[in-house]
DNA sequence: TTTCATCTACTAAGACATTAGTACGTGTTG
DNA sequence: CAACACGTACTAATGTCTTAGTAGATGAAA
């Protein structure tokens, strides 16, 4: 009944672990566990399987170095994240920023400074 | 080894759904369905189901009217969708928005136009 | 009244996500 | 060398999502 599966967007275990690699740019599974260890309780396995998933994925690069792996992210985050973005937009928003910069203005999340910062940036992209 | 469920979030098929609910004010499975086959090769029954699957969540009212349901959003589109974005927020930027707004900016989906209209809404707001 | 359209509920199968346990290999250390 | 710590691969249970088929009820139409 199942033909295919659109996008492998990255789930929110996923791109937890994603962070944590893409800070250190580098991390074995251990680094990675202990890094999650301090906010959760989670197995070593499973940080083990979810690594193992994300580079099946692709989303990690890894090599051996003794007997463990060092993972390496095999995209920026920055690409990544705009990707997500990107993605959100679409399937929220139909693909325009404007409703969601009013939802965030509502929520109070963006102030004047925000904007300032903002209008800054674009207006040294577009000159 | 599962405990719980974290936020039921939307999940994209759903969203689709709640979309033309919301439009539309009050929509019938057929009319739902009619709608979506515009777009893409769907099933009546796969309709049904995911539409059930929402009042089980809670997420559409319904009313029996002859023999068909009758269903409505049981939240107004402005707060659900503002439930999503803030989750993506908290997920993907841990809640600050400066980044995301950046990765729009980056994008060039935020024009200075768009800029204008948010600073008007924010000071309304703020005033 | 027989048949057809239309609704709903029930069932189900496959993909993927989440979380870990088990088994096994291999350096290290007492 | 024996035991342990640590690493990996394999296995697996459970839950959810997605998609749809089937069965059965019922109002309408011929």
């Amino acid at each position: 009944m199942k033909i295919k599966r659109s996008a492998p967007a990255l789930t929110a275990q996923e791109l937890e672990i994603m962070k944590i690699v893409w800070d250190r740019r580098q991390a074995t599974v251990r680094d990675v566990y202990e890094a999650m260890r301090e906010r959760r309780r989670i197995a070593y396995t499973t940080v083990l399987t979810l690594m193992n998933i994300l580079h099946g994925k692709g989303r990690l690069k890894r090599r051996l170095s003794g007997r463990a792996h060092i993972y390496q992210a095999a995209e920026p985050k920055q690409r990544t994240i705009g990707r997500m973005v990107h993605e959100f937009l679409d399937r929220v928003f139909n693909g325009s920023a404007e409703p969601l910069l009013m939802h965030l203005a509502e929520e109070e999340r963006l102030t004047p400074a925000d904007l300032e910062e903002l209008a800054k940036t674009i207006r040294k992209k577009t000159s």
